[in-house]
DNA sequence: TCCTTATACGGAGGACACCTCCGTTTATCA
DNA sequence: TGATAAACGGAGGTGTCCTCCGTATAAGGA
C-alpha cells in the first residue's frame, strides 16, 4: 500500500515518499495525543497534505495505525526473544506483560493497534498479528514446557489479558493498577 | 434529567413519559446490536421521535447509557449481595466475575456502561459507579478479611479486570477466553 | 534539455452523525 | 373552554468520513 510493485520499472516519485513520511510523523503525533479516535483530516492537516493523499497512502484508518506502530510491535517482539534467555520462564512472561504496559503508557494509539492486531483480521494486520501472536505463543510454550504454568492458556488469552489491563489509559492511576493486575494474572497462571 | 422537579405543581405530561419509555426501549435495541458507538439519530428514528426529544430527555450519550443499563447494574449488585452468602469468599468473587461476563455477553452496550462507570465520573455515573464499586469492594473485603486473597487489590482493579477481560466481545470465542481469564485472575488473587 | 506520460496531488462534494435552537404543538389545570 | 407551561421535532451549522477526478509534476527516454 503506497509501496511500488516489485518489477515496476519507474522508481517511486520523490514527493510520494516525502508525503508518506510526513503522514506517518503527523499520525504519530496526532494519535499520540488524541488516541485512536483522532480525526484523519486532522492528520492530513498536520502533515500539510490533502486528505486525498492520506487515503491514497493508507486506504483505511487501520492501515495507518499498523504503519505508525510497526516499530513498537517490533520492539515488543524483540523483547520477547531477549526474555527467552531469562532464567525463569514465568518471570519472562511477567516482564513481557510489563513491557507491553510500558509501551502503551507512552503511546496511546498503540492500544488500538494491539487490539486490532489481536482481532486477527489476517488480511490487514497480518504483520502485527503475526508478531504479537508469535511472541505470546513462544513465551507461553516455554513456560508450559517447563511445567510452570497451566496449559490451557492460548496466546489469544494472553493478548486479551494484556490489552484488557490497559483499557482506558487516561484514568488516573491506571498504570499502577495494570501492573498489579499483570502480577495477579501471572501468579494465576502458575501451577 | 427528564424528571420533574419535586415540588412542581403540574404532573409530568403523558407524552413526555411515553416518549421517554420509547427512547429507552429503542436504545436498548439499538445499543444491543450496534454497541456503544451506535447512532443516536438511529435511536430516535427507531423510537419514532425527533432527535430534539432524545436530547431533551438524555442530554448526553452517557446519560442514555446509564439509564438503559441501570437494571443490569442493579442485577449485578443484587448478585454480589447474594454471593456474600456463598461459603467460600474467593469462589464468590469468581462467580461474580462470571456473572459480569454473562451480562456483557447478552448486552453489548453494557460494556461501555461499565467502562464509563468504572471511570468514576462521579457526576454523571454516580449511580452505576456507586453500585459497581460497592459490589466489588464488598466481595474483596470479605475475601481479604478471611485472609484468602492478597490485600493490595482495590475495587478499581477488580472492575478494570472484569471490563478488560470482556473487551471486544465480537471476537469469536471471546467468552470462553474471558471465562478462562477470570479463573486465572481469581487464582492469582489467592494467597 | 525538453517531452511524454505514468503517478501523485488536493480538495470539492455527498453522506452521515453530532448537538442546538426555536417556532409550533399539546397536555394540564383553572 | 381557554391560557400557558411544557414538550415536540426537525432544520441547520459543524465536523468527519471517504471517493472521485481534473490538475500538477517527477521520471526517464529522445
Amino acid at each position: 500500500m503506497g509501496q511500488p510493485e516489485a518489477g515496476t520499472s519507474r522508481k517511486p516519485r520523490a514527493d510520494s515518499l516525502r508525503n508518506r513520511a510526513r503522514l506517518l510523523a503527523a499520525a504519530k503525533e496526532v494519535f499520540g495525543e488524541g488516541g485512536s479516535g483522532a480525526s484523519l483530516e486532522e492528520v492530513a492537516r498536520v502533515a500539510g497534505v490533502g486528505i486525498g493523499t492520506l487515503y491514497r497512502h493508507f486506504s483505511t484508518r487501520d492501515a495507518l495505525f499498523e504503519a505508525v506502530y510497526r516499530h513498537e510491535i517490533d520492539q515488543l517482539h524483540d523483547r520477547s526473544l531477549t526474555l527467552s534467555d531469562e532464567a525463569d520462564p514465568v518471570e519472562a512472561l511477567r516482564l513481557w506483560l510489563r513491557d507491553g504496559i510500558a509501551v502503551i503508557a507512552t503511546k496511546k494509539g498503540m492500544l488500538a493497534t494491539l487490539a486490532l492486531a489481536a482481532d486477527g483480521r489476517q488480511d490487514l494486520y497480518a504483520y502485527s498479528s503475526d508478531r504479537m501472536n508469535a511472541s505470546a505463543s513462544a513465551l507461553l510454550e516455554r513456560a508450559a514446557a517447563a511445567g510452570a504454568i497451566r496449559e490451557d492458556i492460548t496466546s489469544e488469552d494472553l493478548l486479551r489479558a494484556m490489552i484488557g489491563m490497559c483499557h482506558n489509559p487516561d484514568r488516573a492511576g491506571w498504570r499502577t493498577s495494570a501492573l498489579r493486575l499483570a502480577d495477579v494474572f501471572v501468579d494465576g497462571l502458575r501451577r
